[in-house]
DNA sequence: ATTTAATGGTGTAATTTTCACACCTTATAT
DNA sequence: ATATAAGGTGTGAAAATTACACCATTAAAT
């Protein structure tokens, strides 16, 4: 009894799916690789799992060294498992995701040397990517966009104080359609959970629009267990 | 470069929610396992993934192997990774679910000398589980019960052929709540995905209900995109 | 033959949600 | 003053959701 069981450092990994919102477009976090295999190609910031952390906390630490973005909220949302996705042998990894805010961040700066840098790409024109990265992309970006409609997960990549029109715009890159401005305004802010805010907008050269912040507080109450959270 | 990576085996592993619908009650496919640790202990089917097949086909043989049962449907809803989920060592295990009906199956008859026996048993009054099976158990079934509002997953828990009352009452079981027999009626059948049949309900000591079918043609050519397959 | 027990099966009105649609207002730059 | 660019607002139609109660049918029991 109690025998120990083989370790699973380097089998099993991280890859993380960063989602970031500037100048009305939607981004997505990559890294410059400086490793073989895929040397200098494009891939989502990955690594592998030690021994003796969980793999929420891998994913933590493999994000702040791949990239210098640290204690992101970042959530599962699929573990890929085919026998011949990695080129050098067995390696299961699972799919994180975040959307952040991208001015809200320290600038991008890799701790580790197994990337050359990190930069955001726009989530159109994606190059091919390292490894079956560009699958593991389109699977999480497809959950995200589904999971949009029911819930509030669009603040997060907004400044804290944004207009309605900014709000819009981040739901029509995400989902990737327009939408009727006058429905969605009422329906958002039918929510109850959005706080309208005396302050407005600054530095622009036409009406300034009023700003608003996302009550978590008040969406907790409303949704409780609603949303699905 | 091309170094080789260390094997998965005996620290990669699955676990399987099956879920079947019986008698009106919601049941959980268990295993008596005959393997320390946990010996004599109830767990969900569970065993190690092989170093040279998928996660998913890792899935199917595991079930197989501890219940005999084939080919289900399963699909991934979780990864658990926290570094003492199991006593021996670092395991990390993916959950997959699926939901069948009981009495389209063959009997239960684990392959495997790991598992005692297979057996059915209701969602509800849940005893202690092995490792921790009982967290998986509830993460799988909270996300099944927040899928089914928007997707057609109960029909795969009744037979082929049955009554409105059924699936009724199997959505009550799942969500845990009365629903309203008008409501609900008028709800299923807008759909347009359920099929009337000319039989009818059998052998029962009062009026016969109609029987319908799920066609699942008719299903996809509805709602394509729509409810987020 | 009649009664009983159990489920099958049906419709309507009120409410809420969704959707389509167009114009005036305000702030700044010139 | 005027041109520009976005801010901000309401209504009516259609669709979806909700609440709600009674008669019909069958087999078994008497």
């Amino acid at each position: 009894m109690e025998e120990k069981l083989p370790t699973i450092d380097s089998v099993f990994s991280i890859d993380c799916l960063i989602f970031g919102f500037d100048a009305g477009e939607l981004k997505i976090l990559l890294i410059e690789r400086n490793e073989e295999p895929f040397k200098d190609w494009l891939a989502l910031p990955g690594y592998f799992v030690k021994q003796e952390e969980s793999v929420d906390d891998a994913a933590d630490r493999i994000l702040y060294e791949l990239t210098g973005l640290r204690d992101l909220p970042m959530k599962q949302f699929h573990t890929f498992g085919e026998v011949n996705r990695h080129p050098q042998g067995r390696v299961i990894t699972v799919g994180y995701y975040a959307l952040i805010r991208i001015n809200g961040q320290k600038e991008l700066r890799p701790i580790s040397h197994y990337a050359k840098k990190a930069i955001w790409h726009s989530v159109n024109n994606l190059p091919k990517l390292a490894f079956d990265h560009t699958e593991i992309f389109n699977n999480g970006f497809g959950k995200i966009r589904r999971r949009l409609n029911y819930q509030p997960i669009a603040f997060d990549l907004l400044p804290e104080k944004f207009t309605l029109t900014q709000l819009q715009g981040l739901y029509e890159a995400i989902l990737n359609k327009k939408l009727d401005k006058r429905n969605f305004r009422k329906k958002m802010l039918s929510y109850g959970f959005l706080k309208e805010l005396v302050e407005k907008q600054k530095g622009v050269s036409y009406r300034a629009a009023k700003l608003y912040k996302f009550d978590r507080r008040k969406y907790s109450k409303i949704f409780q267990n609603e949303m699905g959270v």
